[in-house]
DNA sequence: CTGCATCCCCGCCGATACTG
DNA sequence: CAGTATCGGCGGGGATGCAG
């Protein structure tokens, strides 16, 4: 992954809701990467949709960098979310696809979607709050 | 926020499981925002066991600095995620403790959680692999 | 005990140019 | 079209010291 959360590598074992997040078996940092990490869920919910290339990607994702969308469909890849196809076409073309453990990741990030709009105008009404308050 | 995800904060709407992900309606940033940032749900899992003290986090959380804590937690109170109680003793102490909506999203999360245990052999085996062939 | 300000390093990431 | 390599900024975040 780009961004390795040192944090929960290091020695002593946290336990939060029955889990161990220590050093050697912490499951969810390696998720939480995934999650954290700026474009990889995005990516995740375009793939939703169905296979796609990679310039059909960076076409719905504009805001992306060349080089970041191919690092982190290349992350995606080494966690096994997502495989990757090349058509030795002329010029080539390689498309991405979920796999199986993609897709069950995305379901469960679908409820964070979901929550996010269920929320959103709760979340805003706090930060007007606050920000009212201090500002 | 610490990061503001300033890429869907562009202008055209992406359209994503049904949902615009646009400018000035992207329920989805908001709560990614919190999602990704490094500790936000780590610390949401800690005070899902209940309120606790500002040095009681940093107790358990070992790796975080208390700058970190410190912004995080305003961020979390902020977007009304957690509530922060200052008792006036002396010295004084202050607790934090999830709001009905921070209750609410650690449910979500915890499902990450939960997803990370049950998958984290086949991610492993699946970055081994890759890491093989590529390495 | 909690929180803020300052300094400063490091790594993310965008821009650009180049290969197959 | 898909991917790599290099450079550079800029901001995250750690360390430290100070305040209430």
């Amino acid at each position: 992954m780009t961004k390795p959360m040192p944090e929960l590598a290091g020695e002593r074992a946290i336990m939060v809701a029955g889990v161990a997040m220590s050093a050697d078996n912490c499951p969810v940092r390696d998720v939480m990467a995934n999650v954290s990490s700026k474009w990889n869920s995005l990516i995740l919910l375009m793939l939703g949709e169905g296979p796609k290339r990679f310039s059909v990607l960076r076409r719905e994702i504009p805001d992306i960098s060349q080089r970041m969308l191919t690092q982190a469909l290349r992350d995606l890849q080494r966690d096994g979310y997502i495989h990757r196809t090349v058509f030795p076409t002329q010029p080539p073309s390689v498309e991405y696809k979920l796999t199986d453990i993609g897709q069950s990741f995305l379901n469960v990030m679908k409820q964070i979607v979901d929550w996010s709009v269920d929320h959103h105008d709760a979340i805003r009404v706090a930060r007007a709050n606050f920000d009212g308050k201090s500002g």
